[in-house]
DNA sequence: GTGACTATTGCAAATAATTTGCAATAAATT
DNA sequence: AATTTATTGCAAATTATTTGCAATAGTCAC
């Protein structure tokens, strides 16, 4: 019913002459439990609770993994562009955009239809052809404001 | 008539206690001449053809405080996302918006009040307050899809 | 103009996130 | 169980950007 992200990687792993390794299935679990955008050195700690011989090197190597097999997006925030995110990809080929909250950076998903009516009147006016998308608004979340 | 880049930026430094140097001048002068998103190095190796006594730190220093001054805006693109990139503000408190071509790697900045909407949809829904917006569409412009 | 004050510069070294080379390890295949 | 080679761990490299500090050069008061 729901897009997996596991068998999906275990396939494409498969398909391509790759083998599931004990790191790459704990580094895809912890992809999943984190949910909220993890970096690099997030999922990492995550996974050396319970296998503290994984190096970071390899958390790496398996996202970039993920990320060139459409199974993973990687995301910079203007409020932090130095460290890259992480965000499981959940049903191929839609786009969704995000809200960051610039207090307690909290990343809250949202979609809406009128990009791509944007993208029509982009392509109307200039010509050329819109791919994909990236749409970030930030700002304070509903919690963050009320405490203001 | 327009938003004078270099006036603003001398009177905000004045206006401090702070002094309107040579290499200040000459990096305000490549920014606007460039006008292309240029990076710190791209506008280092411009003057320096100048003035090649300048040193790359100079740049970033001006340019952080430019931009810390709401006189430029730094920004990353997903496809090249290692590298700063720097856009002088042109009118102040207007948000705009970026195409990226994926080819040829040119930026086409454009406007749409479709974002407002957006904005107060997302707030209906998730409550909180948007404060700035980063929209980028990624694609092919105009040239680079004849040439296919 | 001249000198004094201190912001700014150049230089070299430090940071920090991410990548890479290589020998050791461990999936998959027979 | 043995073989093959993809993947790992480790350490070192890379790259964009920042920082400390002594030298330089705007600016202001005279």
């Amino acid at each position: 019913m729901e897009f997996n992200l596991v068998n999906a990687a275990e396939s494409q792993i498969h398909a391509t002459g790759g083998r599931m390794t004990t790191q790459r299935r704990m580094i895809l679990q912890a992809l999943i439990e984190c949910a909220d955008h993890p970096t690099a050195e997030e999922i990492y700690q995550k996974v050396r609770e319970k296998n503290p011989a994984l190096n970071l090197s390899t958390v790496y190597r398996t996202l970039r993994w993920l990320e060139e097999h459409g199974l993973v997006n990687a995301r910079r925030f203007d409020d932090d562009p130095r460290l890259e995110r992480f965000d499981p990809v959940v049903e191929q080929g839609e786009d969704h955009f995000h809200f960051r909250c610039k207090k307690c950076n909290q990343i809250t998903e949202f979609d809406t239809p009128l990009i791509e009516v944007v993208k029509t009147q982009f392509v109307d006016c200039f010509g050329g052809k819109v791919e994909n998308a990236t749409l970030v608004f930030y700002g304070l979340c509903a919690e963050c404001l009320n405490l203001t």
